[in-house]
DNA sequence: GACAAACTCGTACAGTGTGCGAGTGCTCTG
DNA sequence: CAGAGCACTCGCACACTGTACGAGTTTGTC
């Protein structure tokens, strides 16, 4: 197997003062929070630690397996509650929430996650976790695994769709509230010769932004975790 | 309202020989699909149409409003199914089909779509046509947006990571077989500290990527809609 | 003191999106 | 037929990107 990004390791400690992995992953992970993939260049990055640009690459191959890192690194904030505490349903509810808000919290991740296999120990680990959760549900092996695929892959696509929501309000440069206004005008406008969009439009504006998208996402989880919990055992 | 990349037309036949926005997007089309978003410059947009790189602005204004058009195009190429054809249940299952085998068919789009909000013509079609399929069900009207709501994105987040997936396999360079075999090698190095995860990677690589892929994507959505049949009125 | 390994980084190259302004052809008016 | 003005084309230039290369410095070992 090819030395990959995951396995490499310092042989010995370093002598003296040096650069790091992990600091540059820091520096890098700031970066992307603050000012989203488009912010993020390899000379920016070495500027805020104080470095060539080129020495970053003694430590990173390119700059994508730089990201590599970085969306692992996001992978192991999630949290995978144990069965046993909560019961499945309930931790796989906790499950969904805990990714979203991680998502929430990095919202440069859709744009790079799909572009990529997620490999790293930090998803495997999540993997891992995510199976015994879904175990305890009564599934039978092979089900556990579409089971559980099935929740990542309803909250990612979710949550990916509401983070591009968030950020066109956000660089909209308007308030939020004045953002909504913009977007049920512009909607009256465009969608005055599409039956049941305008009402569509104007009832998810209504209660806010924020709740209005938890309600999306938590509908949707339960109506799927029920669809999941008849096909179990038990 | 501001006058948008949707809404602007020209305003007299051109008098000779010109470019068009038709004709522009049909050829980034052609690029996307078959080299990928990062295979798509200006210049080699513009080499492909025989032009100069900075003609393609007067018919856009910049590179993103280009990938706004392609996107939109693409949603045109989703059929949505009238519910009195065959029925709210099957019509949403043929929906998700549709959905996939479009997103399968232009593979850059879930790089793009999640940092954008999709309000063109063909977007707009397809969210009103959706509409009257869900509501076809006997969903109460706030529940027929959040139903569809959660099937496009239990859909695209599924098909997103198909894609992720299947590009991985076509660029290892080597066949699909073999490539199949390397993950679970790569994955007997990686998960063995981790429960579970080895048999998972075995399991569904075992049937060949294309048949476990529909059945993923088929079982998630079979359970979804089951859970929100039962919130449907009838 | 010699040598190697670990690390830093300036320079350079090929590429990117796109603003600017000059240039070309067409049609319409006087 | 002259000339104005619009629709369109495009070369040049700028600031910026990722990263290959190779020369440089520091440290530890004989």
């Amino acid at each position: 197997m090819k030395d990959s990004i995951w396995t490499r390791q310092r042989k010995t400690a370093p002598s003296r003062e040096t650069l790091s992995q992990e600091q540059i992953v820091a520096a890098a992970m700031a970066i992307l929070d603050s000012e989203g993939l488009a912010g993020l260049s390899m000379r920016k990055l070495a500027g805020k630690l104080a470095a060539g640009a080129t020495s970053l690459y003694w430590y990173v191959d390119t700059k994508d397996d730089l990201i590599d890192l970085l969306v692992d690194e996001v992978w192991g904030e999630v949290d995978v509650p144990e069965p046993e505490l909560a019961g499945w349903r309930a931790g796989a509810l906790l499950f969904g929430h805990s990714i979203r808000a991680t998502v929430l919290r990095h919202r440069w991740l859709p744009e790079v996650m799909y572009t990529r296999p997620s490999i790293g120990p930090n998803a495997m680990r999540l993997g891992s976790r995510g199976l015994t959760l879904f175990g305890a549900a009564g599934f039978s092996e092979p089900e556990t695994d579409l089971a559980m695929s099935s929740v990542m892959s309803y909250v990612l696509g979710t949550v990916s769709a509401e983070v591009a929501t968030r950020e066109m309000a956000r660089t909209s440069g308007t308030s939020e509230e004045d953002w909504v206004k913009q977007i049920v005008d512009q909607a009256d406008a465009l969608t005055s010769e599409y039956p049941g969009m305008h009402e569509s439009v104007r009832r998810r504006t209504a209660v806010g932004l924020d709740t209005g998208l938890t309600e999306n996402f938590v509908f949707g989880l339960d109506a799927l975790l029920d669809g999941l919990a008849t096909r179990a055992k038990r």
